[in-house]
DNA sequence: GTGGGAATTATACAACTGTTTGAATCTGCG
DNA sequence: CGCAGATTCAAACAGTTGTATAATTCCCAC
């Protein structure tokens, strides 16, 4: 048992689980769960390279804790939030507004990571990466974690959206979820390709703007086969 | 040299450079850059494991050289469509479309490793892949390959969206190249999660819906600090 | 204090990694 | 043919990986 002191009120004592645990969320977020070795971890995390094992089963397992961690809060606060713009809207007689529906679902993801503020990103980060790199992992967890909460808000959108045909709305959340995932995984990317004039690291503008493009998305008239004048593509 | 049959009309004799880019291509895109080992390829590619390092010097090597085959082309395919857009609106004294624009700009990366159609999604499954796995590698791939493409259409998007300001112009450029990287490496989500209602292998399909998407996005109204009624969100 | 389960430790394991080497083989030109 | 350069090959390199195992230490109820 290691006792270090946090620069907070009250010195808090951080076993060797939460020590890992803390140090594998941002190493998995930094270099991605095959590059990182469990080496890399304890070493960072100070404690023995047999601590993962004991306390995780394996370097899965350890992953398969991190997430499970986060997201079942993320999830119940998305519900949550959701469920008071409903209660809110209902008053009015009318369906949460699309805005609503993805702030609820947009921001509790990007606060995840960053209750206290000083671990911003980093959660989410690591998802976006741990889903892009581990094929057949996301169908589990999919089933485990994010079924029933796409559900949800599925119907909420279906509710906002009544004229909006069930396989447009699928291909749009799909769209929401992976611009959702992607937006912080590539986020130094922005900084980048904008040359100073976006910041990447203002989270809120990023929620907002986030928020206004897939609600514009969504509101985008139906499908038809060709909406605009492509003439001789082929060659 | 090895001198294998395929089913088309000519026999075509494929040198062990080309057997390596093609079983590279497709286990890349399959498991990834870190979780794919050599000898998994030159296994699959029926080539002697030195045989990398021979001709491309390293894996990393090997990675370039992939991109670099499939980028330049791409990406000359993607500036000439723009400009025969941007020739047809002229006649009209007018900008090329947001439509357009990205039409020319998602259309040749969705059909980059799909010239005989049999390849399909193979390299931009292994391009978002790669992105979201190697931090460092990026921003090399971006000055070589991408400055120069980007800096062409977000121009175009500038006369098309005049009234736009700048940096919302690279927010919403960088959400919609975002979303185009991931949807490929997401499509296999896109069939889990909406039960058989969407066919993610309908690229054309595809396409539309994201260009529709995209420019919906593009055509909302300048973000206003709040939008939409979010009252007590904290707490 | 003492016993006993929990936790931590150092060490070792077998498997796998990318890369290198030097010899063997092939290919095409004189 | 004969030789030179390009290519392929089996083998081994040093290093790292995740995991397993005993021995040790710790801690708390008794």
């Amino acid at each position: 048992m290691n006792t270090i002191s946090k620069n907070g009120p009250t010195p808090v004592t951080m076993d060797t689980r939460e020590r890992i645990l803390e140090a594998a969320e941002r190493i998995f977020a930094e270099c991605g769960f095959e590059a990182t070795s469990l080496r890399q971890i304890t070493r960072e995390a100070g404690v023995n390279l047999a601590a993962v094992n004991y306390h995780f089963g394996s370097k899965e397992g350890l992953l398969k804790e991190l997430l499970r961690m986060r997201i079942v809060p993320m999830n119940e606060t998305r519900q949550a939030l959701l469920e008071r713009y409903q209660f809110q809207s209902q008053s009015d007689d009318r369906p949460a507004s699309l805005e609503q529906i993805f702030d609820a679902f947009l921001r509790p993801y990007f606060e995840a990571g960053a209750p206290g503020g000083d671990r911003n990103g980093l959660f989410m980060h690591m998802l976006g990466r741990v889903f892009s790199e581990k094929p057949g992992f996301m169908e589990s967890f999919y089933e485990e974690h994010f079924k029933d909460i796409q559900e949800i808000f599925i119907a909420a959108i279906r509710e906002a959206q009544p004229e909006l045909a069930e396989e447009e709305v699928l291909w749009r959340f799909h769209f929401a979820l992976s611009l959702m995932l992607s937006s912080m995984t590539q986020r130094q990317r922005l900084k980048i390709s904008s040359h100073g004039h976006c910041d990447p690291d203002d989270i809120e503008g990023l929620i907002l703007r986030l928020i206004e493009f897939i609600c514009a998305g969504f509101r985008s008239p139906i499908l038809p086969k060709t909406n605009f004048e492509i003439v001789g593509i082929k060659s």
